[in-house]
DNA sequence: AAATAATGATCTATATATAACTCATAAAGC
DNA sequence: GCTTTATGAGTTATATATAGATCATTATTT
C-alpha cells in the first residue's frame, strides 16, 4: 500500500539514535547475553531489540530506555543514584521558569 | 474496555525519561518556544510533546529526540560535532566483539 | 481586573508499531 | 569441518500510539 506518512529526522537525532543502538549492542554482547535473553528480560520481542539496536526511529522509548537500563548503558552519562537529584534540579529550575510562554507580539517601531 | 497489556519499568528508565522530559520542558520554555511552536517544528502534534515532557514511556523514540535536539537538549552531553566520532568508536568496538554470543552450556561440575 | 493566549486534559478514528511466527544465513565452539 | 545456536530479515494480525479535535483551566500581559 501506499505510504501514508513520511517523517524526517534532523541529522543529531539520526545520530544519537545510531549511537545509542550501538551502545547498547556493545554493551550486550560485553555481558554475553543473547539478543533473545535481552528481549525476555525486557519483555520485549527480539524483533523490537534488533530495531533498538539499529537505531530505528520508531521504536518506544520506553522500551529502549529499559534495554538500554538492562545492559548498562548510562543515559545521559548519569549514575543511577545521582538521577533523582537530577530531577529534583530540573523540577527546581522550572518552578523559577514561567509556565507558559506568550509569544511577543510583533513590535512595529523597532529600530529606533 | 479492560486493559491487554501492561508493560513494566525499571526505576532507572522511569528516572530517565522523567529528567529527559524535564529537560525538554526546561530548554523550551528558556527558548520561549510554545508547545505549538515547537511541535510543529518537529512535525508532531501538541499532545505527543505533552506527553514527552511529561517522560511518559510510550513516545516514539525518533519523535522525543527529535524534539530534543530541537530545544537543545543534549543526549548523552556530547556535542553535535563529535556525535559521528563515537559513532565510529562504538563501531570500531563492534568489529572487534563477536558476532553473537554464545551461550556456555551449563557446566555440571562447578564447584570442585 | 480583563483579555487573550498557552497549556492541560480527554476523546475518537486511523495509522502504525509490536509480537509472534517463519526461514535463511552466519558464526561460535567443539 | 561439523553441529548448533544466534542473528537477520520478512510477514501478518492485533494492540496501541498518534493526530486532531474540543473544552476547561491557568497564566501572562496590558
Amino acid at each position: 500500500m501506499a505510504k501514508v506518512s513520511v517523517r524526517t529526522y534532523s541529522r543529531y537525532s539520526r545520530e544519537a539514535m545510531t549511537l545509542l543502538g550501538n551502545l547498547i549492542r556493545a554493551a550486550r554482547i560485553e555481558r554475553e547475553m543473547t539478543a533473545q535473553e535481552v528481549a525476555e528480560r525486557a519483555g520485549i520481542s527480539r524483533g523490537l531489540l534488533q530495531r533498538i539496536e539499529k537505531g530505528e526511529p520508531k521504536c518506544e522509548l520506553g522500551a529502549t530506555f529499559e534495554v538500554a537500563a538492562l545492559v548498562g548503558v548510562k543515559l545521559f552519562d548519569i549514575e543511577a543514584t545521582t538521577l533523582n537529584g537530577h530531577i529534583r534540579q530540573t523540577e527546581d529550575k522550572l518552578a523559577l521558569l514561567p509556565k507558559s510562554v506568550r509569544k511577543k507580539v510583533k513590535v512595529a517601531d523597532d529600530d529606533f
